[in-house]
RNA sequence: GGGCGUGUAACAUAGUUGGAUAAUGUGUCGGCCUCCUAAGCCGAAGAUCGCGGGUUCAAAUCCUGCUGCGCCCGCCA
């Protein structure tokens, strides 16, 4: 608790210092209490113990005695060698209520830190339709983009198109060469496209790439095609205007496919940025010529060149190949000149991207490390896998982003049909699509990115604690106690703006407020930490926890009650419902007026 | 074979700049709607934190060996 820590540091200063206490690491030693019965700020004192020659408790005892309680120091005690800072109720409810705790924006309208950042998430090849493995990508990519905005940075979030190359090449051909028949007959063994997707080009269109890697497989006819396509990719790779134009038409529809169920996730992007742009402004051919200058620079017998970053320390496989025996560019070529590009525009670079670049990303930065250039911070995630096995679109062993929203919508609806029967049929559209999409994100972004994640239906509609609509529903509590207000004839706003005077405030609060006070107040160091450290995870945890708490106090503190109102809890839940509310849309969970 | 990551209650997870009695949800068992939305709340049972060693006043957390699982080791993207 930052707003804690401020008042403590001066006073446990010089209480350290009058017991003759030195050690220069006290300040990271003050943490956030373990013990959440026990405070809120704790400091664990048996390092000092055989320094004084004095017991870990005696310390914390003697420390106890000489600081003084009041104002924001509500509590003090030394308890099993630690000694524990507890806020003052008062005191926070005064700071929070007085708005010196910052609530943020997480639409960036008010940015303030001056830090641009540039987030790179998604960039999905566009080949065909999103299935829950690849939106684990986008989900943690947007939340990310959503929380740095609600910590104040200027943020962009960018999708760099892969729009050249082999799988848009083979994509390209197969519409240029294949008729409906021919891909119907291919795939005649396979599921035909589902009918409430027939209008949405990234599931028809995937059907062109597939029947075409499926007749790449075949013998007779593989080797004129493979040339053809060849053909394609390698004119597409140095730059050539109409093939690029070909490709664009033959991906595009299915990319706009792909941006439609995003934003159905609530997911946008600032800006598109295409691989091709730097094979045709140069600025790959200026990259290797640069790279071949390098002392650790290398060439193979058929004249492909790659760095030896064995030589910097890198293990395993050393050899980083930047071109080919025809001198055409690598994909990982381009991608450091996108990353050089990126670097100009930006103060800290982001790029979200699965376990399988590891090695990719690494030789990358350490080419860039090379150039002289600052290593993007890179968060990586583990696969998302169906209880069958790993997901795969060509065993049809998947679970398409579309069918899944779909399926919760109807979930939800049937939910909100069960226990609001006086809804509008468009109110229960409104709140299943909202609590959809919601569930969706949470289920995915309250895991860690770094373990593996088994994608079960129930557990992705489980609507219940733990889950998004719980949250939801803790934030439409609040606002409906507001509502009832209202209908009872009370000016709400004018008691929300009120200054009260807590000054004569029986100090006893009710437990559960006071718990709901110290979890609004620790939101901001949460979302610092989880900001700083990209595990979106975290947050999540936090705004549930807010939740939580926000039920606890909605349980024990009657607001309206017998005809009168209760200004300090209104107020109270006011703010909590700003909290719970920016939380929620730093998460990209839709916060609700009523569902 | 080499590199990187991961293993926490029946299940799914949180917690790792070392710090107290390892937290939450599902599921199980028991309780709470004449009372601001029960998608809720309260309580109970349930864990040798993968296994062995080491460092430390203190280890789920750090080091090391083993082991299960995942990903990578293309002049593919």
């Amino acid at each position: 608790m930052k707003i804690l820590r401020m008042h403590v540091e001066p006073a446990l200063g010089a209480a350290l210092e009058s017991m003759g206490i030195e050690n220069p690491n006290w300040k990271s030693m003050l943490a956030q209490s373990r013990e959440h019965s026990q405070g809120d700020l704790s400091l664990p004192c048996f390092p000092f113990a055989k320094q004084l020659g004095k017991s870990p408790n005696d310390i914390a005892e003697g420390l106890s005695q000489s600081i003084e309680v009041g104002g924001a120091i509500g509590e003090i005690s030394a308890t099993g060698g630690y000694l524990n800072f507890k806020a003052g109720a008062i005191w926070l409810a005064e700071q929070l209520l007085s708005g010196k705790v910052r609530i943020g924006d997480a639409f960036g309208n008010k940015s303030d830190t001056g830090r641009q950042v540039l987030i790179e998430h998604t960039s999905a090849n566009p080949n065909g339709p999103f299935h829950v493995g690849r939106a684990r990508n986008a989900i943690l990519g947007d939340t990310l983009v959503r929380l740095h905005r609600l910590l104040g940075n200027e943020v962009r979030a960018e999708y760099y198109v892969d729009d050249m190359g082999k799988q848009v090449g083979v994509l390209a051909w197969a519409l240029d060469n294949l008729s409906d028949k021919d891909v119907e007959s291919i795939l005649e063994d396979k599921d035909t496209v589902s009918t409430k997707w027939s209008d949405k080009a990234d599931h028809t269109r995937v059907r062109w790439y597939q029947a075409a890697q499926k007749l790449r497989k075949d013998e007779v006819n593989s080797q004129k095609m493979e040339q053809e396509i060849g053909k394609l990719v390698h004119a597409s790779e140095h730059g050539d205007e109409s093939v690029l134009q070909q490709f664009h038409n033959s991906f595009q529809p299915v990319l706009d496919g792909m941006l439609e169920t995003l934003a159905r996730l609530g997911i946008e992007f600032d800006q598109f940025t295409k691989e091709s742009m730097f094979v045709t402004n140069g600025d790959v051919a200026k990259l290797t010529e640069t790279l071949s200058q390098l002392d650790i620079h290398g060439v193979a017998d058929n004249g492909a060149e790659y760095l030896d970053l064995g030589a910097r320390g890198m293990k395993g496989k050393t050899e980083f190949f930047f071109k080919r025996g025809d001198g055409s560019s690598l994909y990982a070529t381009r991608d450091i000149a996108y990353h050089i590009w990126k670097w100009n525009q930006c103060d800290d670079l982001i790029n979200i991207l699965g376990e399988d670049h590891k090695l990719q990303s690494k030789q990358v930065g350490m080419t860039l490390q090379e150039l002289g250039h600052k290593i993007p911070e890179v968060l990586f995630y583990s696969f998302i896998k169906l209880p069958e096995g790993k997901m795969s679109t060509r065993r049809g062993n998947v679970v398409f982003m579309d069918d899944l929203l779909e399926e919760a919508k109807e979930h939800a609806s049937q939910i909100v049909r069960e226990l609001r029967s006086e809804y509008s049929d468009q109110e229960v559209s409104h709140i299943a699509e909202s609590v959809g999409r919601s569930a969706i994100r949470f289920n995915i972004i309250r895991v860690s990115p770094d373990k593996g994640f088994t994608f079960r239906w129930e557990e992705a509609l489980a609507f219940e604690a733990g889950s998004a609509p719980f949250i939801m529903y803790s934030h439409t509590r609040a606002l409906s106690i507001a509502n009832k207000c209202v209908d009872n004839g009370i000016d709400v706003d004018i008691i929300t703006d009120k200054v009260l005077d807590l000054t004569n405030t029986d100090s006893t609060l009710p437990k559960s407020l006071v718990d709901l006070l110290r979890c609004m107040a620790i939101q901001n160091d949460v979302l610092e930490r989880s900001v700083k450290q990209c595990r979106p995870n975290l947050f999540a945890n936090q705004v549930l926890n807010l939740a939580t708490s926000f039920n606890g106090f909605y349980r024990d503190c009657k607001i309206f009650d017998e005809g009168e109102v209760n200004e300090l809890y209104l107020q109270i839940s006011q703010l909590a419902s700003k909290f719970l509310k920016t939380g929620m849309e730093g998460l990209g969970i839709i916060p609700l007026e009523r569902m």
